[in-house]
DNA sequence: TATGCACCTTGTAGTAACTACAAGGTCAAG
DNA sequence: CTTGACCTTGTAGTTACTACAAGGTGCATA
């Protein structure tokens, strides 16, 4: 399978597929006589592997320890645990911040009736600190 | 006010005030006899804005725009309006996005009663594209 | 006087996770 | 025999900073 292939497969880029080589999240593939990369189906399910998890919010780091976990059969299942509640965490925080932010931009835009920005208060209440 | 000053004042490191001004976000300070900055009231409003807008999700091209729309105080406030109201739709679509996400991983979190990784449903859900 | 310290200056490089582009090699079809 | 779709490498750009190096300034203290 060649890289343009694999990357229709996976709805990757083939520079991302080769940047995931360069960054050893990938193992390196196979190459033809032609020097071309030759993947297998071991790599496909990797890149769906990495895809999936980057999908999913993990970071680049998050995704090489859960590549690293998903490769000790026997190590307690705890570690790959930790981290999805980890980064379901970190989601949640960031729904927090998101949604305050809408209400205060909500806000901003109901508070602004005028027609010229020179009475504009989103523009005036931008220009004071959060508490003033 | 020198900028270590006007970054106290601001929470904004002095780096990223010099930064901002090699990008243009805020006019050029004046200069001391020993060549350091010397900021004025108003450029503690302009950097405060900036912040703000920051703070509320703006990205640095949106914040140069919104200033530039301060400038001119007889435009029509439509125009702010309008940014104001693209930012809140943005975050309004991140906020769905994470939430599907959450469930997701709420999901994953829940499928998994394994003790080793050999049988870990997580780490064999990610190893499958989304719809299988 | 020296010296230590906090502050300031410039310029450069690093961060995350790609993306884009240039310059060129390979191969099948028309 | 040339066109076009692939592939290769390497380098630079993206966003919004952050970090660091190497050096200048100004004030208080030993």
């Amino acid at each position: 399978m060649r890289i343009g292939e694999l990357a229709k497969a996976t709805g990757t880029k083939a520079e991302t597929i080769r940047y995931y080589e360069r960054e050893g999240i990938l193992p390196a593939a196979d190459r033809t006589d032609n020097n071309y990369r030759d993947y297998s189906q071991d790599h496909l399910a990797a890149l769906t592997f990495v895809r999936r998890a980057r999908e999913l919010g993990f970071s680049m780091a998050q995704v090489s320890e859960l590549l690293d976990l998903a490769d000790n059969e026997d190590k307690p299942c705890g570690d790959v645990d930790h981290l999805v509640r980890k980064q379901l965490g970190e989601i949640d925080r960031k729904i927090d911040d998101l949604t305050s932010l809408r209400d205060e931009l909500g806000h901003l835009l109901r508070s602004c009736q005028a027609d010229r920005i020179g009475d504009c208060r989103i523009v005036e209440s931008l220009a004071r600190p959060r508490k003033a």
